[in-house]
DNA sequence: GCCGTTTTCGGCCCGACTGTTTTCAGTCG
């Protein structure tokens, strides 16, 4: 190790005491340690044989110990505790500006929190400005901070790359020759979290210059990473890669397939096309030489004796042997979600009023609203007492009045260690439907987890299962939790099964959606609503809804309101 | 954890700024 590695050690020992709430002037010792290390002339290996480094300033005793143990083994004990005893998320916090180790330090152990991904959220669902020292302002802060640190991830939630995409987009549509811009690749197919962006034209090769001039030129290409004649690479300036592809109008139909993919089912279907005796490539279809026009993917896959492929189903999952036989079901559709359920108000830990959030949900179109506030337990959230139920419960068919929408009265009760629900029968009782999830003590080993849950499914207040695995897409790992077990008990106690449309979960997750309808469990695509602009992600559900296979049969909100409560209804 | 000296432990850089709270704590440079 060189006097650099040395200093960098010390300089994290510091970072680590100092999150760890150690006196700050040991603090500075080893970060003034650090720099006086550096300072010293000529190599180390000497002053640490000779014991000169004593004599240094700033460097003492234990110290110069340390540096004796780095020097000689490359690695240090004492580090390596520090390490295991501070979560790396809590250092990826100091980043963030107005964050120190006090402000950290209190997130860890008020809120549990140990992951950028983890804070994220709890500002978005106000849990931030709540604490002590904090308020709106430095929530809004540190949220910015943390939208500034993921720039530098590689993978986004589809969402951002969603947003992205539809700047790119409107962007191209205003340009002089552009025809038909839209995204392909993991974008357009649904998948939860998107790598790079990839966006496609039909531009005629004279006018690509000019277009590929109005991409570079634009504040959307952040930095330029390459522009050709056919394609043009940049980051935006939320740190998303995007390729924008420009091709000829004939080629678009086969390109825009080929970069929807994704690699699997190309590669399947390029062996179909092989079986039926053609040639597919980015640019075309071919027969022996000649070139099998199709104007559009539709005619692509009536070529090859397929029905049409929607791009959600395209991951080689078994979606072309279904198309074989004309067996891909008809998809959900936005249109076919009736109400929204799912919504928490300013009751517990949401932004908006309750009167804000059900005529927010008339406006979006919905015949009903299922407002859910969190239980007794999440008080970290501002759950419910029993008391503030029966309140809400008046408030609730008062709102129903007023704005006149069906407004539905449920509860988002936590699902506690044992089991059990947050209330008593007689407070059960006064719901007109119960999410119960897992919001506490993750930890749990799989089997144990998965008899809480089941547990709690036993008991005929339960309507539906929050959010199952509690994962949070780029910050937490799902809990350990049998999730095809719970799909069976959901099918025999007849419970419903939430599609949380969060963006930040989508959980179910789509890969075990169509398992869930294939055993007649009904699906609710909820947006876990915590303001206003929230409800929309009502709709961010039905991509991953139509990734799952779902048809609006499948999904308990494209029932009318009495409908859906007596799909809810149990005994 | 280091320093200095007062040899056994008290002091260690500090002002501006922000956002909170209403007199100040925490962060930053």
């Amino acid at each position: 190790m060189d006097k650099k590695d040395i200093a960098a050690a010390l300089e994290e020992i510091g970072t680590l005491l100092d999150l760890a709430g150690e006196n700050p002037f040991k603090v500075r010792a080893y970060q003034n340690a650090a720099r006086a290390i550096e300072q010293i002339p000529g190599n180390l290996d000497d002053a640490v044989v000779s014991g000169k480094l004593r004599e240094v300033k700033g460097i003492g005793e234990g110290i110069s110990q340390k540096i004796a143990e780095l020097h000689a083994t490359g690695s240090l004990g004492y580090l390596d505790e520090l390490r295991a005893k501070i979560e790396p998320g809590l250092l990826e916090m100091l980043k963030i500006h107005g964050l120190g180790p006090k402000r950290i330090r209190l997130i860890r152990e008020t809120l549990g929190i140990t992951t950028l991904g983890e804070l994220e959220y709890a500002c978005k669902e106000n849990r931030l400005k709540l604490l002590e020292g904090f308020g709106e302002k430095l929530q809004e802060n540190v949220l910015r901070g943390i939208e500034d640190l993921k720039k530098y991830k590689d993978r986004h939630l589809w969402v951002e790359a969603h947003h992205a995409a539809e700047q790119v987009i409107t962007l191209l549509g205003g340009v002089r020759g552009v025809s038909d811009p839209q995204a392909a690749g993991s974008l357009r197919r649904c998948r939860e979290t998107v790598g790079d962006i990839d966006v496609l034209a039909a531009v005629e090769p004279k006018d690509r210059a000019r277009v590929a001039a109005a991409l570079t030129g634009s504040k959307l290409a952040a930095s330029v990473i390459g522009s050709g004649d056919t394609k043009v690479s940049f980051r935006t300036p939320h740190g998303l890669g995007c390729d924008v592809r420009m091709i000829t109008r004939a080629e678009y139909p086969y390109t825009l397939h080929h970069l929807t993919g994704s690699k699997d089912h190309n590669a399947a279907m390029r062996g179909r096309a092989q079986k039926l005796g053609f040639k597919m490539n980015e640019y075309g279809l071919y027969k022996g030489e000649r070139l099998v026009p199709c104007a559009s993917e539709d005619e692509i896959f009536a070529a090859l004796k397929l029905q049409y492929i929607p791009p959600e189903l395209r991951e080689n999952m078994g979606e072309i042997e279904a198309a074989e036989s004309d067996a891909i079901p008809a998809l959900l559709q936005k249109d076919d979600l009736l109400g929204v359920m799912h919504v928490h108000t300013s009751w517990s830990d949401g932004r908006n009023p309750l009167d804000e959030m059900v005529r927010a949900a008339k406006d979006l179109g919905f015949s009903y609203v299922g407002i859910a506030d969190h239980s007794r337990s999440a008080a970290y959230a501002g759950g419910l007492s029993p008391e503030r139920v029966r309140e809400q419960r008046k408030e609730v068919r008062a709102a129903e009045d007023r704005i006149g929408v069906r407004v539905l009265f449920g509860i988002e009760s936590d699902i506690l260690p044992d089991g059990s629900l947050d209330y008593d029968k007689k407070t059960l009782d006064l719901f007109d439907f119960v999410i119960g999830s897992v919001h506490s003590k993750f930890n749990m080993e799989r089997g144990e987890m998965t008899r809480r849950i089941l547990k709690a499914m036993e008991d005929p207040h339960l309507s539906m299962v929050g959010h199952l695995t509690g994962r949070l897409l780029l910050a937490r790992e799902p809990y350990e939790v049998d999730q095809e077990v719970v799909l069976h008990a959901a099918a025999r106690f007849g419970v419903v099964m939430e599609l949380n449309a969060n963006p930040n979960r989508l959980d179910l997750d789509w890969r075990i959606l169509r398992q869930a309808a294939g055993l007649g469990v009904l699906v609710s695509i909820n947006p876990d609503a915590h303001e206003v602009e929230g409800l929309s992600d009502t709709f961010l559900g039905v991509g991953i809804a139509r990734k799952g296979w779902l048809s609006a049969k499948d999904v308990l909100n494209t029932r009318s309101a009495k409908e859906a409560l007596e799909r809810m209804k149990r005994n």
